[in-house]
DNA sequence: GAGTTTTTTGACCAATTGGACAATTTTTCT
DNA sequence: AGAAAAATTGTCCAATTGGTCAAAAAACTC
C-alpha cells in the first residue's frame, strides 16, 4: 500500500468515504483537479459539501487519497510478468491485461492521464522510484529473455511505453476512437485486441504460442 | 481553414492576438481549460486582463481559436500519405512527422489531449466530421494497398489509433517517459524512432524500404 | 432512556475568477 | 497639428469556489 490505510474506521466511515471516492473519481476524471469542484463531488456522492469535508479536509486529500488507491492497482499488472514463464505469453498477457483495464476502467485511466499530462504534481515521486524500479526490473527480465535467445532484440522501455500507449489510447481517447468507429464497445474491443496482438507478435518476431 | 481567418486586422491585432494565442497555448496545455485563468494568460503573455478581453470577448473563445488553429495542423500529416507512393514508406514517413510533432510541439499535443480527455466539448462535430472524412479515406488507400498484395493484411483505423497513441505518448506522458528513462531529448526520441520504425515495419510485415 | 459521541447540515466567509466599463493613452489619418 | 479611432488600463462587480463553524440530528454506550 502506497498509503496507510482505514485502519480503525468505523462502518459509517468507510461507507461515506467509500462513497466519496467513488464520486471524485467519475468528477475528477471528467474534469481534472482544478476543474472539478467540491459541488460537483456533493452532487455525484449525495452528500452535502460540510459532510464531505468532514470525511476529508480539503479538495485535495481527496484527489491524494483516489489517485493513491489507482496508483498501486495501476502497476499491478507490471508484477504479474514471470521471468519463468515463455516470453511471448508474459508479454501478450500484460497487454491485454491493459487492454482489459481500459475496458473496465476507463475513469482510472483519463484520470491517470490528467494527471500525467498535468504535471503529476502527486505522482512524479512514485513514478520516479516505485515505478522506475519495477520496470527497471522487467526490463531486465527482457533483456535476459533476449540474451538467452528466446526473445527477438527489443528495446524494453519503449516497448513498455506503447504497451501503455496503444492500451490507453482506447480509454483516455474513446472519445475520439468512437466518433470515428460506430462499433459496440466489445466489437471495438475485440478488433482492438486482435490488431494489438498481432502488432505485440510481429514486433516480438514470433508465432502465436 | 475551420475558423474564418484573420480577414481585415490591423498589424497591432495581428501581432497581440498572436501574442495572447501563444501565451494562452502554454497556459491551457499546463492546467486545461478550466485550470487556466485569465491572469495566467495575461502574465504568460505580459497583458493586462482587460486588454486580453478587448482582442478576444471571453476566455472561452481565446481556448475555441487556440484549439481551432490547432486542428488543421494536426491533421495536417494525414493528407500528406499520398496512394501514389510506397504504402510502406508512406506510413512509415506519417509516424516519424507524427513523432516529430510530438518533439517539436509538446503543448500541442497536451493541448489537444486534454480536450479529448475531457469529453472534447469543442473538437467533437469535427473529429466526428472532418477527421473521421479524412481517415476513412486513408484507410480506403491503405485497403486498396492490401488488396493490391502491396501491404499486410492489418486494420487499418487500428494501424492509425496505434500510430498516434505511440507517437503522442513521448509528448503527452514526457513526465512519466523521463522520470524512467535519464536521457537528453535527443537520444530518447533518436530511440523512440528507432523502436517506433522497427514496430511499423514488422506490424506492415515489410523489412526496411 | 439519559448521556455521550459521532455525523450532518444551514448559514456564512474570504479568496479567486471571468468579465464590464469608463477614463486615459496611443496610434492613425488627414 | 488636431481630430478620430484604436488600444490600454485601473477599478469595480457578481458568481463561483474551497472551506469554517456552531447548532441540530443520529448513533452509540451504559
Amino acid at each position: 500500500m502506497t498509503l496507510a490505510a482505514n485502519k480503525n474506521l468505523s462502518r459509517i466511515q468507510k461507507e461515506k468515504r467509500s462513497t466519496i471516492k467513488k464520486a471524485a473519481l467519475e468528477v475528477f476524471a471528467e474534469y481534472g483537479l482544478r476543474g472539478a469542484t467540491l459541488d460537483k463531488i456533493a452532487i455525484a456522492s449525495g452528500l452535502t459539501k460540510p459532510n464531505i469535508l468532514y470525511y476529508y479536509s480539503s479538495k485535495d486529500k481527496i484527489y491524494f487519497d483516489v489517485l493513491s488507491g489507482l496508483l498501486d492497482e495501476w502497476v499491478a499488472p507490471l508484477h504479474e510478468i514471470s521471468p519463468n514463464g515463455d516470453p511471448v505469453e508474459e508479454l501478450l498477457g500484460y497487454m491485454r491485461a491493459k487492454l482489459t483495464m481500459s475496458k473496465q476502467k476507463p475513469q482510472e485511466s483519463k484520470l491517470f492521464a490528467t494527471e500525467i499530462l498535468h504535471g503529476a504534481p502527486l505522482t512524479q515521486n512514485v513514478l520516479a522510484t516505485s515505478l522506475k524500479k519495477t520496470l527497471d526490473e522487467k526490463v531486465a527480465v527482457i533483456n535476459k529473455w533476449i540474451s538467452e535467445k528466446k526473445l527477438a532484440h527489443v528495446n524494453g522501455y519503449h516497448l513498455f511505453f506503447s504497451i501503455w500507449a496503444m492500451t490507453q489510447h482506447y480509454a483516455d481517447f474513446d472519445i475520439q476512437v468512437r466518433s470515428i468507429l460506430d462499433q459496440s464497445e466489445d466489437d471495438l474491443f475485440k478488433d482492438a485486441e486482435e490488431y494489438l496482438t498481432s502488432v505485440l507478435l510481429r514486433t516480438l518476431d514470433a508465432k502465436a504460442p
